[in-house]
DNA sequence: GTCTATAAACCGATAGAC
DNA sequence: GTCTATCGGTTTATAGAC
């Protein structure tokens, strides 16, 4: 938070981000606390002057801070969109976008996290998830309704058709990043998008 | 496999029930070998007898008996649907049997500690379930093509829409099991499905 | 705040009797 | 095949000096 960090901020900062590291790569219960401190460098005790409750309290710590912050930042522009495959083209640079947060190794590993260790959290601690892609659908409606090209759609299809967009996302997604383990984006990823954006719009 | 097991077979499958169950409930590194004995009711040695490399091979099996059998014998006939209110009924109807799918609990065992201890497996492990996943799509594929209601679209869409409409049970799947922890199939579910496929169709 | 040393319990795995 | 007993190593967490 705040700008100039005292050296013992510095500390606990150091065990947050070599646990979230860890965690995300060899799981919470594989990750032992000495591993925590040698990486870190600091002594074994250290970190109970900074977590007195333990290797648990640094787990909610991390996953309190979610990626949420961010992701809300996503923002769209169709108000310019006078065309499908306009439309098709942005929502395209929208995906790059939402696989760019992922990226950022913090983000990464808080998702990973909150994913593998769902049996070691509450529902409102998983709930961040839940409530980013929430605001991507919120976020994407309303975009779609200001896009010249769709206007002489309902009202009541641009709720659904968000749904679907972000549903196509999240497979992707999810298929990538939490089975084939993979965080390259690849043209066929692109390529099976598109045309699935081509049949819905 | 064979109808007349040994009572040894039985240990065995004991202990790969408890595994699962335990595995699937408090993750793989939180099950120790002694939970595991203790409530399959069999002594600390006999583990080894039938699993040799020790635990990990008990996690190896449980993951190579995963849920592909049963999915890939989920079958859709979408050859009488000849009006677009048919063809979502019969897509909903669809939807609740892949549900079911995970109502047996050791498949929903299967897939939740596939997915929790991703990084304990090989991509060859983890891949049953992108095939899953293909051979719906492929399935769906192959019965809208033959759905007289769709017969004016051009060959091509048929791939993609097949792939919206396994994402959009998908993101629902994940969201629910993964993240909600929720295995209940609420009306609230479908309302959310039923206006994605109206609008995609 | 940061360190060393260690407690107390537990882990996966093995040896060997029956 | 199934059991009991136990090894050697590791775990989280604490006590207490500085």
């Amino acid at each position: 938070m705040s700008k100039n960090e005292t050296k013992s901020d510095q500390h606990k900062e150091r065990i947050l981000n070599i646990s979230r590291e860890m965690f995300a790569q060899n799981g919470y219960e594989a990750t032992t606390t000495r591993m925590i401190n040698q990486a870190a460098g600091t002594a074994e005790g250290l970190m109970y002057y900074y977590f007195p409750h333990g290797k648990h309290e640094i787990l909610d710590t991390i996953v309190h801070q979610g990626i949420i912050n961010r992701v809300s930042e996503l923002q769209a522009e169709f108000s310019e969109c006078s065309t499908k495959t306009d439309l098709e083209e942005e929502l395209m640079l929208m995906f790059d976008n939402i696989w760019q947060v992922f990226q950022d190794e913090e983000n990464y590993q808080s998702f990973v996290i909150t994913i593998h260790e769902r049996t070691l959290l509450s529902n409102d601690q998983a709930d961040w998830l839940l409530q980013v892609l929430e605001g991507l659908v919120d976020e994407i409606a309303k975009q779609l309704k200001a896009a010249p090209v769709l206007q002489s759609r309902p009202d009541s299809q641009f709720g659904p058709l968000a749904r679907v967009i972000v549903s196509i996302f999240q497979k992707v997604i999810y298929d990538e990043l939490l089975i084939k383990n993979n965080r390259q984006l690849t043209q066929q990823m692109r390529d099976q998008i598109k045309p699935q954006l081509s049949v819905v719009l």
